[in-house]
DNA sequence: AACATTTTTTGAACGCGTTCAAAAAACGAA
DNA sequence: TTCGTTTTTTGAACGCGTTCAAAAAATGTT
């Protein structure tokens, strides 16, 4: 992502830039923030704002960090026991859009930051990975024993669908991903429920193995590319 | 999309501008294929291009279009009698990945145009489920009667996640998501066979009303937007 | 043929994200 | 203090997608 500067007054230069960056795009919005207006509320030339941050996207990154914690420290207050698996993915998934909302215009970019790794995305999975961890292990009853080491990265898949919904959601006041996360979260309780039956369970881990690198790596995927007609050279 | 020309000379620059894009595209990649450097091949004026085209995405819409009915020839052969959901499931995504493999690159705007509803995604959702539903009532033996109907539409939704998947991947001739595809064929078809058991038969079901927009719309998800403080002017 | 109207085509411009060579400043060793 | 090196900062430029007013050509009516 963002590279570090050298010194003190660097670093400062820096944290004044991001920082303007965040109240120009909380206020004007993303199209309106170009880098030339953020370079000139931030009192530096257009091309030094690409010193410290290697492209917008790299901002937008930080943004959804931001967000992302903001949602983490908002559902820190409700995961007292006594919260049923279901309440708890619904109180994630609120505090979400809750948080996000105001952003929504940013979804598209959110989006892309988030599917290429390149990006500092690993902090941002980190905390969504974590708020699901909490959401499962502060849910009374516990879900299945035996899913419930994984079930975490299930509904981290789960809400990566919710959020992708949610960005490109053109329906006012974003109703139609509400409603969806209203709905997906009573469905996913009732798999984890279901998963103690066997034939559910394998099933689920089944799942769960589509998302494990090592799986995919094992199998042998790598057919020789058949020559297309049509092949256009690298970017 | 584009705008219909009023006159057979404009049909055919406008045929002409299309493909020479697609050429273009094909050739020299994405980011080469300048809206200027498109015109340019086409013999037109840059602006000229912007009068049959509203915008580049609306060329790449075109290029996605091609590709799937390319995707859909491709299917037709494989679909004898015979052949078990499962292989069918693996034809259509090997099949699609064959034909997109050489525009790999236009993965992330092939993802942007599907998901933002403006464009003529409608006509490549509906190629989509066409093979999805020959992939159904093409397979021996035939899924349970009780999914029949609604099992298009699940493939296709889990074949959304697959494209998105391959869209960024970065791994050497996308091997990760060559891989998914591959192992995502057998697990999706276990889940069918498992449809019999009325449990999970309900499962099924449950997640096919979340992609109903109608149940969606019903439940009321309306609760007032609350002041937030930092709030983003529209775009 | 002449004219008003519609359709096609153009050139010029705007602001954008990004890059780059080079100036300015800060720093460390002699 | 001086000088070589690293770090910070700048101005100018590039090509991009997109827009727009206006020219040019085609069309239809009298």
């Amino acid at each position: 992502m963002s590279i570090q500067p050298r010194t003190e007054k660097g670093r400062q230069t820096q944290a004044k830039l991001l920082a303007t960056a965040l109240d120009c795009f909380a206020e004007e919005g993303y199209r309106a923030s170009s880098m030339r207006v953020i370079a000139a509320k931030a009192g530096v030339s257009l091309s030094h704002a690409y010193y410290y941050f290697q492209s917008k996207e790299d901002i937008v990154t930080q943004l959804l960090l931001n967000l992302r914690i903001e949602q983490y420290e908002l559902c820190q207050g409700v995961f007292d026991e006594g919260n049923t698996l279901e309440s708890n993915i619904r109180a994630v998934l609120d505090a979400g859009v809750q948080v996000l909302a105001p952003y929504h215009e940013f979804g598209p970019v959110f989006l892309k930051v988030l599917l290429s790794d390149e990006h500092a995305n690993d902090e941002v999975s980190k905390i969504e990975l974590s708020l699901w961890e909490q959401a499962v292990t502060g849910a009374r009853p516990l879900p299945p024993l035996g899913i419930r080491r994984d079930l975490p990265k299930f509904l981290l898949l789960v809400s990566r669908h919710v959020f992708s919904a949610w960005a490109y959601d053109q329906s006012a006041q974003q109703r139609r991903s509400r409603a969806l996360m209203k709905n997906i979260a009573p469905v996913v309780a009732k798999f984890a429920v279901l998963c103690r039956l066997p034939v559910v369970r394998s099933l689920f881990e089944d799942i769960l193995a589509l998302l494990d690198p090592k799986t995919l790596d094992e199998t042998e995927a790598n057919q020789p590319l058949r020559s297309a007609l049509r092949r256009p050279r690298a970017s």
